[in-house]
RNA sequence: GGGCAGAUGGCCGAGUGGUUAAAGGCGACAGACUGUAAAUCUGUUCUCUCACGAGUACGUAGGUUCGAACCCUACUCUGCCCA
């Protein structure tokens, strides 16, 4: 079948790096910028997909390839007929590789050139995980962009062990290449792998990675390693580097961003894709990102406001609902509650993407983000 | 009418002579969360003070003691049992 494509629509004028465009997948298309709901193990967390179509909007979903292969297991997944078939969602999915899991599970693994010995975090069980076994993995799962396997170093590190990690991701990287060249598509679509540039805080590292993946010539490329705790400037700063020296004519996904701000700041830097779990986490957290700035609904100062949770958006559970009655679910510890805030928060995220675009494509984008950005960094 | 048990901070509940403004839980009030080990985690929660600190507080009133939530007496109330 075809081969993801890239189609560059728009790009920003004068100091704007922003673009717009579609890319075009076997399983539908995706309209940049975009932001990807995190659904780790096949599920957004308290969202339906209908929800996720008619409510959130969302073009494409995140899966995670250690999450699905503990549970429920590649077997499972490959007797659905692949992760679509398994979940019901007919668009595009990314799986993440794992790589993230290095980082966020550091206690609980051994990393060493073969690969990367996990501890599962369900029963302590042992599990390797290497360039081929991720490819195999993302393979049954069948996802339609799937993510090279690398090592996401902490910030900070030290700039020996930055450098030798990003060695081992991009000697990594060859062998996820070769050993997606050696085994054939499982459902009858084309998976496409993307590289992940590494080489934490350094400017000449981030250069050297950005130089080996773009010489891959993947169908989109990504940037890892960033919002693991560095500074916000300091996000940007490298951001901004690797987006310049990536192709323009291949889609940039900036993994785990971000804030609202940090998706409009990157995005203005040349960033395509996004993805993070903060709309649907700390929305069951009972913070909500709004049109009008970023409301906790569990402080008192809600108890009694009966206006619609989102007046400015245009989702229907944003304008049928009321911040007191959500704060009641809330304080009340309703489930439906978390349904409420996660699909508030995403339709919010989809929302702004989707606004970006439009000023992208009618090249208002740089003055629509300047207002933006002060409406949706507001606490209220 | 008699017997027994009990009364602790918004609630439940530990404490039975000094290190007790009083454990713990709940509730309340805030904060954190960035390729999800997260419907999670953290902090505050008698009054006054930015703080140091001070003042009040373990049913009520009195007493013993250098010192009492803790011991004694009376009273009030609550629960259970017997009439």
């Amino acid at each position: 079948m075809a081969a993801l494509t890239f189609e560059l629509q728009a790009t920003a004028t004068g100091d704007s790096k922003a673009r717009a465009g579609r890319i075009s997948t076997d399983h539908g298309e995706i309209m940049t910028p975009i932001f990807m709901p995190v659904g780790t193990v096949g599920s957004v967390k308290a969202v339906t997909q209908q929800q996720l179509k008619l409510d959130v909007q969302a073009q494409i979903i995140l899966g995670n390839t250690y999450h699905l292969y503990l549970r429920p297991g590649t077997e499972v997944l490959q007797g659905a007929g692949g992760l679509h078939r398994f979940n019901s969602w007919d668009r595009p999915i990314l799986t993440d590789s794992g790589g993230y899991q290095v980082f966020s599970l550091a206690a609980n693994r051994k990393i060493k050139e073969e690969g990367v010995m996990f501890q599962s975090h369900i029963d302590g069980s042992r599990h390797l995980f290497s360039p081929e076994s991720v490819m195999d993995i993302q393979r049954s799962i069948g996802a339609d962009i799937i993510m090279a396997f690398d090592e996401c170093p902490p910030y900070p590190s030290e700039y020996d062990y930055a450098k030798k990690s990003m060695g081992l991701t991009h000697r990594w990287l060859d062998r996820c290449f070769q050993r997606l060249a050696d085994t054939p598509d499982k459902y009858g679509y084309t998976q496409h792998l993307f590289p992940i540039v590494q080489g934490s805080t350094y400017k000449d590292l981030r250069r050297a990675s950005c130089e080996y993946i773009a010489s891959k010539e993947a169908a989109g490329n990504a940037i890892g390693g960033l919002s693991v705790g560095e500074p916000e400037e300091m996000m940007y700063e490298f951001t901004a580097l690797c987006a310049a020296d990536l192709p323009s004519h291949k889609p940039r996904y900036l993994m785990g961003v971000g804030t609202p701000w940090n998706i409009l700041e990157c995005i203005d830097l040349g960033i395509d894709m996004f993805d993070c779990v903060m709309p649907t986490r700390n929305g069951r957290n009972g913070m909500l990102f709004t049109t009008q700035g970023v409301i906790n609904i569990r402080n008192k100062k809600w108890a009694s406001d009966f206006s619609a949770i989102d007046p400015g958006l245009p989702a229907e559970i944003s304008q049928y609902y009321t911040k007191a009655y959500l704060r009641h679910l809330f304080i009340s510890e309703e489930l439906l509650g978390l349904q409420l805030a996660s699909i508030q928060n995403l339709a919010f995220y989809l929302w702004l993407v989707g606004e970006a675009r439009k000023h992208i494509l009618d090249n208002s984008f740089v003055s629509w983000k300047r207002e933006m950005l002060d409406i949706v960094k507001q606490r209220l």
